[in-house]
RNA sequence: GGAGAGGUGUCCGAGCGGUCGAAGGAGCACGGCUGGAAACCGUGUACCCGCCGCAAGGCGGGUCGUGGGUUCAAAUCCCACCCUCUCCGCCA
């Protein structure tokens, strides 16, 4: 969310930035409630002070034995126009509220500007995208080669876009898993946490997934909870309405999660096999940091996850977002993408975003800077690393043989008893 | 699910319906002391909103889990809800 004052103060720039996200947040119609409102509130506020005033002389009166009759009435007068406004007053409050939850973060000054992912920039490549003397099967095929993946019983149990892992499959997502969270602990100094993966309707808007996006999430109404669509929403919500202590910052955190996000309207070969699950694995990394050094630490962010695919051996690339591109809370984001053989393309499996003072505002987070004075707010910052569904997927396919089978990378093979290929069977 | 206790500032913790934005302590900041530090002494230290001001700041409104209610007046009384703790029940 935004700041009131600070909106009110840079119409323009907030106007401009808006229309490089390509979105139109009605600014006008804001300027003209949160007018009303302050008048309004005004007026109000006057009429407290004077109720206030005779508030006192009446205790006075009335201590003293003296008659309070004709301040009663005036106060009664008050009364009951305070009612009147403060409704209206009220009634304002919730619209600009509603609004501001509903205005997307502002891009940083290094975010390029374009109406769509055509327009992102590469920064960086790494690897060799690998070329094969054979067909190329895509993972679909490959798992149920390999029997590993059995989308058609998932669907009978759950529905479409849910997966099932069998035998070496399961056994992959939870090394993959391992894998990730060890080099994040041992090497990157996170901590890890363990999440509930259903949380309440605060937590959802403290992230920014509610209220503009509630259609995206599956929910339990008999409790009003929703399920998390990426650990980044309880992770970034453990200091939520705290003020931490600088010297406790940067607090970096990682943790394994599934995500469920209900896609609705995804299809085609964009979204083939495993590509968009309503269900999916994740290991998210979150910082929690100062306004200082939160762009620096985007960058180590995204050196973190990048790790993930360089230990692995799979190629990818790093993408700047540009404006039209981003998500609601992010300031700058990068995407990574890993390369995906069977379609001759890249596909995301990993976004890293600095979300600024954004979420932190929505929630309330502060910290206490270290020379003392006023608290302000943290900056906070999320990063898949990685989602382990992706990364099975270009797994299996960068590392498929002419046979079917698939070379395991070497870093993964402790987490697999030293397996060396995945073969039909077992 | 049932019974009881409790939710106050960065934290802990007091608070006869008006004199309470709130005692006291810790922490933190600044100053003193010191070669430097600890200890010690002094001072300061909640948040949100509006108005005025270049600013420092000033004035006003509001906030003691949340939302209602009683009252001229509520942190203090009443109701509902949420959360935490203890006990009972159920249970992986």
């Amino acid at each position: 969310m935004l700041d009131l004052r600070w909106i009110r103060e840079n119409v323009e720039y907030v106007r401009r930035k808006m229309a490089e996200r390509g979105v139109d947040v009605g600014l006008d119609e804001f300027l003209e409630k949160d007018a009303l409102r302050r008048s309004l509130l005004q007026e109000v506020e006057a009429l407290k002070h004077r109720r206030n005033e005779l508030t006192r002389q009446i205790g006075r009166l009335k201590q003293t034995g003296q008659d309070p009759t004709d301040l009663l009435q005036e106060n009664q007068r008050i009364s009951a126009r305070i009612e009147e406004l403060d409704a209206r007053v009220a009634e304002l409050d919730a619209w600009v509220e509603a609004w501001l939850l509903r205005v997307p973060n502002i891009p940083h000054e290094s975010v390029p500007v374009g109406p769509d992912a055509s327009h992102n920039i590469e920064v960086r490549r790494w690897g060799e995208i690998p070329s094969f003397a054979f067909p190329v099967r895509d993972h679909v095929d490959l798992g149920r080669f390999l029997g590993i993946l059995d989308l058609e019983r998932a669907a009978k149990i759950a529905a479409a876009r849910f997966p099932l892992f069998k035998g070496r499959g399961a056994r992959l997502v939870r090394a993959l898993a391992q894998f990730m969270l060890d080099l994040h602990i041992r090497e990157h100094g996170y901590q890890e946490v363990w999440v509930p993966y259903l949380v309440n309707r605060t937590t959802m808007t403290g992230t920014g997934q509610l209220p503009k996006f509630e259609a995206d999430l599956y929910a339990v109404p008999s409790d009003d909870l929703f399920l998390i669509p990426t650990a980044e929403v309880p992770v970034t919500n453990l200091f939520r309405e705290e003020t931490l202590s600088e010297s406790e910052l940067p607090i970096r955190l990682v943790c394994w999660s599934p995500c469920f996000r209900r896609e609705a309207g995804a299809y085609g070969q964009e979204s083939k096999g495993l590509i968009r699950q309503h269900q999916f694995d994740k290991v998210e990394l979150v910082h929690i940091t100062t306004p200082e050094r939160s762009y620096d630490d985007l960058e180590v962010l995204t050196h973190h996850a990048e790790a993930v695919l360089q230990r692995l051996g799979i190629p990818y690339r790093v993408m700047l977002l540009c404006t039209g591109d981003m998500g609601f809370a992010a300031a700058k984001t990068y995407d990574i993408e890993a390369w995906l053989p069977s379609q001759q393309r890249w596909l995301e499996v990993s976004s890293c975003s600095n979300c600024g003072d954004f979420q932190a505002r929505r929630m309330g987070l502060r910290y206490r800077p270290a020379g003392g004075g006023k608290a302000r707010y943290a900056h906070t910052l999320n990063g898949s690393g990685l989602a382990i569904g992706r990364t099975i997927v270009v797994l299996l396919e960068n590392y498929q043989q002419a046979d079917g089978s698939v070379l395991i990378p070497p870093a993964l093979r402790p987490y697999l008893d030293g397996l060396e290929y995945l073969t039909p069977g077992a």
